[in-house]
RNA sequence: GGAGAGGUGGCCGAGUGGUUGAAGGCGCACGCUUGGAAAGCGUGUAAAGGAGCAAUUCUUUCAUGGGUUCGAAUCCCAUUCUCUCCGCCA
């Protein structure tokens, strides 16, 4: 969310920057809003000054009269309140405006590669899909999902699992112990005021699945990113500027209903309405966002460099961040079925667009209070990674060679074959 | 599901109708002290919003929303969240 006084400040270059996104807001009925309301402040605080002062002079003749002015002040509030609502319903449905970094353009077609690493490899067969060297390793098991749960939903087995679990702990394990972050595990349900906090209320509210609880409870959500629940950990809160940056890892299951996504991705497990993802946020100092923005992204490469897995970072145009991004980084991994790079991290900057909405602050050296930047990114998607290993990693007689850092993780298995 | 307690500043914690934006403590900042540090002592330290180029100034805020009153952190009602005990389940 912005910050109108800043949007007030300088009008028109808040609404060219805006125009980067694509999406037409009608900013003018915001800036009459705004008018209006402050218009309603100003009477407001007159007569409630006016009030007081009786109050402090305790002279009974004065009683009467300031029974009027509640009267008065009622009228207004009443007036404002609708102004009040309509300006911040639009306020917050307004994404962040693109750092001038990011390129324009429309769609991801218009996202720039910025660098290129690791080997991408050579078979002397065609490389099957993850799909088909999971099933063939009896290890994916979508049918049996579907019996039990329905579309987009996946059993993955045996010694898949096991890598599945591998994975999970490599990537703890390395930004903990490796990045400085911090592992939480925490819930898995957000209430509403949370998933507003990250951007993902009220206007993505399709994407989100609602948990039905007991009536006389507020409204929870299944998180579709640990972001979510990891960002929100510092909410309403003022922090002291020496325990900043905060950095936070988890590795938890996330949830997404794919809405708007018919019949894309809709064979294997590159889409799913559930899967593991490591996620990495950092809470810091407003100034400091693209530095650690650089520091979060070489966290979530350098997984993928201990993988030995190709990939490629690509810095996404305007027209193709999320809501509450001002630059984003995706890390693709190279996928040989598909002879293209397929993302398998995000890692974004949303500068103070989240603190604002969670009302997240700290004191500078100058003891201003400011809002913090906060980030996110994947470190890695960890279904994405698995489809990566088994399609990279893949021999002519269909089993899989387990990648060597994850083996301490896997009772040393050297391969994955059937049997 | 039954019974009870409570939500106050960055944090802890006083405060039951009138300069209370709010005692005290912790933390933090600055200063004194010291060879240097610690301790000790002193001073300072809320947020949001409006007006103003600014210094400044005004309004609001003691979970949220209503009510009583000239006046509410303090009284009344509703909502919400947290905690404790019993039951139930794991």
């Amino acid at each position: 969310m912005h910050n109108l006084k800043d949007i007030r400040k300088d009008f028109d270059s808040f609404e060219k920057a805006l125009e980067k996104r694509s999406i037409d807001i009608d900013l003018n009925n915001l800036k009459n809003l705004d008018l209006q309301n402050r218009e309603f402040i100003q009477k407001k605080e007159s007569l409630e000054k006016e009030k007081k002062d009786i109050s402090k002079s305790k002279d009974k003749s004065l009683f009467e009269k300031s029974k009027e002015i509640s009267l008065a002040i009622e009228k207004i509030n009443e007036q404002q309140k609708i102004v009040k609502e309509s300006l911040e319903k639009i306020l917050s449905n307004i994404p962040n405006i693109p750092h001038k970094d990011v390129p324009n353009g429309n769609d991801e077609n218009d996202n720039i590669e910025v660098s290129k690493s690791g080997k991408i490899p050579k078979f002397d067969f065609t490389p099957k899909s993850h799909y088909e060297l999971g099933e063939n390793l009896r290890m994916l098991d979508f049918d049996l999902a579907t019996k039990t749960t329905g579309s987009r939903f996946v059993f993955v087995k045996s010694k898949l699992a096991l890598l599945e679990r591998a994975l999970s702990n490599f990537m703890l394990d390395t930004h903990i112990m490796k990045n400085g972050y911090e592992e939480i595990s925490p819930p898995l349900l957000a209430s509403e005021n949370t998933m507003f906090g990250t951007g993902q209320l009220p206007k993505f509210e399709n994407d989100q699945f609602e948990i039905k609880l007991e009536a006389g409870t507020g409204r929870k959500f299944l998180i579709p990113t640990a972001e979510v629940i990891l960002t929100n950990i510092v909410k309403n809160n003022i922090i002291e500027l020496k325990s900043l940056p905060l950095r936070y890892v988890a590795s938890t299951p996330c949830f997404r209903k794919e809405a708007g996504s018919y019949g894309k991705d809709t064979k294997g497990m590159i889409r799913q309405h559930q899967f593991y993802k490591v996620e990495m946020v950092s809470i810091v100092e407003q100034e400091k966002c693209l530095e650690e923005l650089e520091r979060m992204t070489n966290c979530a490469t350098g997984i993928l460099d201990d993988l030995e897995l190709p990939y490629r970072k690509v810095i996404l145009c305007s027209g193709d961040m999320g809501f509450s991004a001002e630059k984003t980084y995706d890390i693709e991994v190279w996928l040989p079925s598909e002879n293209k790079y397929r993302e398998i991290s995000s890692c974004s900057s949303c500068s103070t667009f989240q603190s604002i909405r969670m009302k997240t602050r700290y004191k500078n050296q100058k003891k201003e209070t400011l809002y913090t930047g906060t980030l996110n990114g994947s470190g890695l998607a960890i279904g994405r990674t698995l489809i990566a290993i088994l399609e990279n990693f893949q021999q002519k007689d269909g089993s899989i060679t387990v990648p060597k850092v994850l083996r301490p993780y896997m009772n040393n298995l050297e391969k994955i074959s059937l049997n």
